[in-house]
RNA sequence: GGCCCCAUCGUCUAGUGGUUAGGACAUCGGCCUCUCACGCCGGUAACAGGGGUUCAAAUCCCCUUGGGGUCACCA
């Protein structure tokens, strides 16, 4: 077991979102590849947004992805709660603590006084930003401090003058300097610690050793360091990671309807691919495109991070995903394509023997297992739907070549994809007809469709009787209209 | 606007002073072929611009331009 301690810090406000399971991954694979710890904390003092919902949704994307983790919710550890609203008393020790050491202070500043100043500074510099708390209560001691129960929140001393900075493990180093700080508040006036006051108590106190995070957060780490310090301890190291752009190039975000890890599970993709996909995503070894979750970790490593945002392409996450797909056994394929097929109105028994067989036929068609789900479809469908394409390929000049494949297949033994082709291929040579003359007719026949796996496959599949009773029906059909 | 970060094919990227600037996705040809895929072969396609440093810059420095992030009693 290393020393290294990394931790996912989530805000339970929404589903988890791609750039937040990227963030997940890359902690989870330094702590895989090192030995050292993973820890979940939830970031849910935001009382306004947090729901219960959101922390269930996170869990199952984490849970869905493998992204298990070492110390946190549902699995406890030595420095829980791993909820920070179940943590309140600890952030108020901290913070009076440093009020009486003369690193924080009250201030006892009313909303209303500050939007007042706020609204007079934009006044002034023509509504830009960048208004700052004036430190009206920077300098007083407790002898100033009002009677009774006035509200007030902690803020941080920020020095002045002078810069902070760090070596940050992807950007290099960066430095602030510190009159774009102000004296931030450290907690609310009811108790709940602000995201930079929070965040620094339980990194802390969970012994994390390094941060790593969206570079949206590099302008909160100088504050951070300050926090850390104050708090009389040595900042860890920090890695910033860069943005996933959408199309627009602007950062991802939740709205957007790929941003969620859950539409992904919905639509069928499987774990390993996106994780592959993430990974890549801002990420490289050298030519290395196609990884397990293994060779991950095993190369995985904070120097082969970009600097730049990446933009999310859905061409090659689906090609990825395709990868990984078809790589897993027939059986497990099967297995999770299943709830896929009944959402489609298909039950099939996880024990049928034509199962398996029938999605190996599939499976190098098929990016996702919605995909599988829709390709076997006709395996096991009775009668299997025809699809307006192939209803017109079922044209009565096809009724000839349905008749005699009919007839040659009938008294076909065995009924298996070898046996089957090496006969159909002599009836060929001995009637002098090519594939294309009848292929079609017969694969709509049988399936339904323009487009299925190889003819003998499919018939091996189906089975005698049903390939049978399947171009009956077309034959029939086809006699009916003609 | 202030501050911070960034800059190689359309996209993800390799590259750390000397390469025909490589790979992957996408795209365009071709092969395979019973359809659709897979697979295989091949093509198009990039160092943002300008100054330096150097015998030699995609690689180092500066400027410009462009892009992103962030400026709360949100996280």
């Amino acid at each position: 077991m290393s020393s290294v301690r990394v931790r996912f810090a989530p805000s339970p406000t929404g589903y988890l979102h791609i750039g937040g399971a990227r963030t997940a991954l890359y902690n989870w694979l330094w702590a895989k590849k090192t030995g050292g710890t993973f820890i979940l904390r939830i970031e849910d003092t935001d009382v306004a947004r947090s729901t219960e919902a959101s922390v269930q949704a996170i869990f199952d994307a984490l849970d869905w992805l493998g992204l298990d983790w070492d110390e946190g919710p549902r699995v406890g550890g030595a420095d829980g709660p791993y909820f920070q609203r179940e943590r309140l008393p600890i952030y108020r020790a901290h913070a009076d603590r440093l009020v009486e050491e003369g690193r924080a202070y009250r201030c006892y500043a009313t909303k209303a006084e500050l939007d007042e100043a706020r609204r007079a500074h934009e006044r002034e510099h023509g509504g830009k930003r960048g208004f700052k708390y004036p430190g009206w209560w920077r300098d007083k001691t407790e002898r100033d401090w009002p009677a009774g129960d006035v509200p007030f929140v902690y803020r941080l001393k920020v020095p002045h003058e002078g810069a902070t900075g760090w070596d940050d493990l992807v950007k290099g180093t960066i430095e602030i300097g510190h009159r774009e700080l102000q004296d931030e508040v450290l907690m609310r006036s009811d108790g709940i610690p602000l995201y930079n006051f929070g965040c620094v108590v339980d990194d802390l106190e969970m012994g994390i050793t390094l941060v790593a995070r969206g570079d949206d957060h590099v302008i909160n780490t100088p504050m951070q360091i300050l926090i850390w310090r104050a708090l009389g301890a040595e900042a860890p190291a920090f890695a910033h990671l860069p943005m996933i752009l959408d199309e627009r190039r602007k950062k991802m975000s939740k709205r957007d309807d790929a941003g969620s890890v859950e539409v992904y599970r919905e639509r069928g993709f499987v774990p390993d691919g996106l994780l592959n996909y993430l990974a890549r995503l801002g990420w490289s070894h050298g030519d290395d495109e196609l990884l397990t979750r293994e060779e991950l970790i095993e190369r995985f490593d904070w120097s082969g991070v970009g600097k730049e945002g990446a933009g999310y392409d859905e061409k090659k996450l689906a090609h990825v995903q395709a990868h990984h797909l078809r790589r897993m056994p027939g059986d497990v394929i099967a297995a999770a394509a299943l709830p896929f097929a009944e959402a489609r109105g298909l039950a099939i028994a996880p024990d049928d023997p034509r199962l398996v067989p029938a999605v190996e036929t599939v499976r190098q068609r098929a990016v996702t297992l919605a995909d599988v789900a829709n390709m076997i479809d006709y395996y096991f469908r009775e009668p299997p739907e025809l699809d307006e394409k192939a209803a017109k390929q079922l044209a009565p000049s096809v009724l000839a070549p349905l008749r005699s494949f009919r007839a040659l297949t009938a008294g076909h033994e065995p009924f298996e994809r070898v046996s089957l082709e090496d006969a159909v291929k002599a009836w060929m040579e001995a009637e002098g007809l090519t594939f294309k003359d009848y292929a079609q007719a017969v694969r709509v026949a049988l399936s339904g469709r323009t487009a299925t796996p190889g003819l003998f496959e499919v018939m091996e599949v189906l089975g005698k009787t049903r390939c049978l009773a399947r171009l009956d029906a077309a034959i029939a059909k086809l006699e009916a209209e003609g």
